[in-house]
DNA sequence: TTATTTATGAAATAAATATTCCATATGTAA
DNA sequence: TTACATATGGAATATTTATTTCATAAATAA
């Protein structure tokens, strides 16, 4: 028989990731392993089959169907349905996330703990996924740009404000690419083909911003991108994009491996082009 | 009999888009309703069934099989792991990250890895430093503020967009300090005792933004402040400040942990102001 | 118009995938 | 130790899901 823990299992995986930590302890050896592995390879979970998975976690498929049912789900579907939507980026509403925010409060884990934690998460990802040459890439391509026009809204707003700040700093030309929608697309227009857009874009992604990139690529500007995924509209075959995946707490998305990211990219364009400007001067 | 139109299919999604572009004219109706709605909404082709994706393009499944045939599929399972493959955090090719792996063995530390270490150490300080009860009470003073001015200059902009932004989500009312020296301090002198200033500062403290805390002192409105360092002028014996320390990589500092800090400060006061709201309604 | 090709939908079929059941192993308390 | 409960793996089964086939509809050319 089947110990089914809880009956009304987390609908979301912001709620399933707390309470696997709550309840670890409680679980059979190998469901802990599933439960390890679930939390640290969610995609797998999401898109893989039990068999596939099953041989990953080196656990039976019955073990998985077990675990999910531990939780209280009606079989391994039932649960991967959930960490399938937690793959389409689609956001909860904000009072949604207060809600489950007071929820997982109630234990010992502070909101300022579990920020950090996620923070720290997203950067330790961010030092071993993001590709290095692609970094590199994307910086000699600022680096060589006569101007950089810099755009992106919401939440990527910070982070334009930031490569701002840093590239200017570093004697870096660049423009923010502000104001209406229109207004930008016009802007956009005047970019040349030795200037480069630098465009940061998360999801759900504006298509304002996906348009710019449209009217780059046709002026064969330059294009570099700031994503949080590989299916963002603006990733393109041929330009440069760097992908960063910040963790969610409850629905909250934090921008601390972004701005480490921004702030890679900026030094090293400074020091590209300073290398550049070195090399004109002899 | 179906027409393949090629027999070497993108085998990455960002391959697949530009062909689809190209191809799209020489498509039946049919497969071109599916090519855009493919291109739109590239998480249901990875995450649902054919039943379920015909069902939303309204199409039949031998459809949406045929389509992929004509890409050069093998059949639409075949196609789907194309876009599972995208959806999935692991943008690097493998040949990729070994390179980036022996060149970091190189022991010297590449750009990333000294500021993502440089992020994390800030953000484990962060944890372990900031008060708990003066984060909570910060949140409060700003929850039961009628009006949340923002503001900071230079480094701490980002912040100040990054606040105001998530603020604003979360149903607190907020607005940013901007403009020029005079005409902020002018701004300032507007705030009433009900009004809380948010004040973001590093060193080196521009005079301006301490400027502006003097007149809020002034007009008895209240002054919540995120600094660098309890040294900083802005921080007053009874106002409320946090503190955050970045780590510095030759002389550039990020914004992770300060970021991070952010976050928890407007989540924080969100919750605080759901309640009260609710309290106020019953 | 008619002949011919191409596209499409519905239903049958094949394949894959998850789930259940049961035998056995492992651990735990008397 | 034995008795009991719990956990686990393997294989049979049920279910879901993709694919193929074929009849018919639409489009195109003569």
């Amino acid at each position: 028989m089947i110990k089914i823990i809880q009956v009304k299992p987390p609908r979301v995986f912001s709620e399933l990731k707390p309470w696997l930590q709550d309840h670890y302890q409680d679980l059979p050896k190998r469901l802990q392993s599933v439960a390890v592995f679930a939390m640290h390879n969610p995609d797998v979970i999401a898109l893989n089959t039990i068999a596939s998975i099953s041989d990953q976690v080196s656990v039976t498929p019955s073990t998985m169907v077990r675990f999910a049912k531990s939780i209280g789900y009606q079989g391994f579907s039932d649960m991967q349905a959930v960490f399938q939507e937690s793959m389409r980026h689609v956001p909860q509403p904000y009072s949604e996330r207060l809600n489950s925010m007071q929820r997982s409060t109630g234990r010992e884990q502070t909101v300022l703990s579990q920020f950090t934690q996620a923070a720290a998460e997203s950067i330790t990802r961010l030092e071993q996924k993001v590709d290095e040459s692609a970094l590199l890439k994307a910086s000699e391509q600022l680096a060589q740009a006569r101007m950089v026009y810099i755009a992106g809204q919401g939440r990527a707003e910070p982070v334009v404000a930031y490569l701002h700040y840093t590239l200017v700093k570093l004697g870096v030309q660049s423009v923010v690419l502000s104001g209406m929608p229109h207004s930008m697309a016009d802007k956009a227009r005047m970019l040349q083909t030795d200037d480069v857009l630098l465009a940061i874009s998360f999801s759900p992604y504006t298509a304002n911003t996906r348009e710019l990139v449209d009217i780059c690529l046709l002026n064969k500007a330059k294009v570099v991108a700031l994503t949080d995924s590989t299916l963002s509209q603006i990733a393109r075959a041929d330009d440069f994009h760097l992908e960063v995946l910040e963790d969610e707490v409850s629905g909250f998305r934090g921008l601390s491996a972004t701005m480490c990211l921004a702030l890679c990219l900026a030094v090293e364009t400074g020091r590209v082009r300073a290398e550049l400007d070195k090399k004109l001067n002899t």
